[in-house]
DNA sequence: ATAGCAGTTTACTTGTCAGTAGGCAAATAA
DNA sequence: TTATTTGCCTACTGACAAGTAAACTGCTAT
């Protein structure tokens, strides 16, 4: 009888769930600093202070255990861009809300998407198809989101595919190069990347006029002068 | 007596030079595909139709064939910039240029930057600080030009240090996603960076008032009518 | 008490691969 | 021709690390 529905066995399930979830991290801190291959499993087991054959009775392979850290990297990250987008406001807005909250979790998740982006060629073909295939899933509905800004004359962007993508990595850069002890807050960044974003979009066409404005502007002020 | 100054000698070491060079490119491709640890020396060989000890006959270990890409993939988009940086030029001139040549290098040496990028942490300690100190160089020089444009005017940055940083990651990502294969040319990929390059430098500030200057525009329009 | 089981360990196998020793063959020099 | 060097190959070693078999420990239920 196994798995039964008593409050014992639910707890046995989350304690288990715990201990994937500290196996996870302390593999992935290992991944982040050594990278994969040069980290051994009996390493993971000596900083969780436990042995080699505990971690296989919760992973089946080296493999298994990389595979679910890229997976969380990139599925965090989708889930607040998805989270963000079906928000019922401006793409404007939701742009600015999708820069916040994948930050937020970026820096949260930053090891998990670092290893993620630099150890995908170690999963198994398959499954490294499948990681793609979310990260082509992020850059699309954000690009979404730009061709809607596009029609609603919030944003001007010529390109809304590549530009996207580019602004998929400037997002994405972040996790390379942040670090909590650098010199920039969680803030800091985020408001610069605002910043960024705000100008790859062209946001500011709403508050400012076109160069055939300025000339209007100089002359109106002449007029004043003059007059 | 070795490495006479007859043109036998000299032959011999370009025929060397370029033994080392081929060499590298093969082990770059598979190395960009397979990724570094998962690549066994003998599968280069194989590749190079030779044995093994023909590559321990030009790199003394595998770690030294790594470096010798990782060292190239920085230092050629670092030259490209310092050569673009040094032209007696105006800063929005002179970044329009270094995005045209670095984008060039990287379009050609896609494969040995997507494996510096990417295994840079396999490199022993010194040499990953060496390589690190590359890539900060080349930050800092686009951070330069970018204070100067700032104090000459042709651009309006913030933050000119994180706004290289953005910038250089941008172009860096090119060789992430591009693929010669892909639906985009080289051109246009060059012409959507210099876009995007543009838009968080402010260039159109030349041409464009603030916002400030708008509420002005507004009010001597609404006066006209008025008057 | 004690049978049985979940969870964990000790101690092992096995395959792989970086790096090497030593030989052979062709080019160069004497 | 013969001696010597250069350049590469065949055939190996030694280490390391993924994965496993089987034993142990302590908890739960009867």
């Amino acid at each position: 009888m196994k798995a039964q529905r008593t409050s014992l066995g639910s707890l046995r399930a989350e304690v288990s769930d715990f201990k994937r979830l500290r196996i996870r991290e302390e593999a992935c801190d290992l991944f982040f600093m050594r990278g994969y291959e040069s980290t051994t499993l009996d390493a993971v087991a000596q900083q969780l202070e436990v042995t080699k054959p505990f971690i296989y009775s919760y992973y089946a392979t080296k493999s298994d255990l990389l595979y679910d850290i890229c997976r969380l990297g990139i599925s965090m990250s989708l889930e607040a861009l998805q989270h963000a987008a079906a928000l019922d406001r401006s793409p404007s807005d939701r742009l600015k809300i999708i820069v916040e909250s994948v930050l937020t979790i970026i820096f949260e998740y930053r090891k998990f998407i670092v290893v993620y982006e630099r150890e995908e060629k170690n999963l198994n073909p398959e499954r490294m198809r499948e990681i793609r295939e979310l990260r082509k899933l992020f850059d699309h509905r954000l690009a979404d989101i730009l061709s809607e800004g596009n029609s609603l004359g919030d944003f001007e962007i010529v390109d809304p595919v590549l530009t996207a993508t580019t602004i998929g990595g400037m997002i994405t850069w972040v996790a390379q190069w942040y670090s909590p002890d650098g010199k920039r807050t969680q803030l800091e960044v985020v408001n610069h990347i605002l910043l960024m974003v705000g100008a790859v979009v062209h946001i500011c066409q709403d508050q400012r006029p076109t160069s055939a404005d300025v000339t209007k502007l100089r002359l109106l002020e002449n007029q004043q002068k003059g007059g």
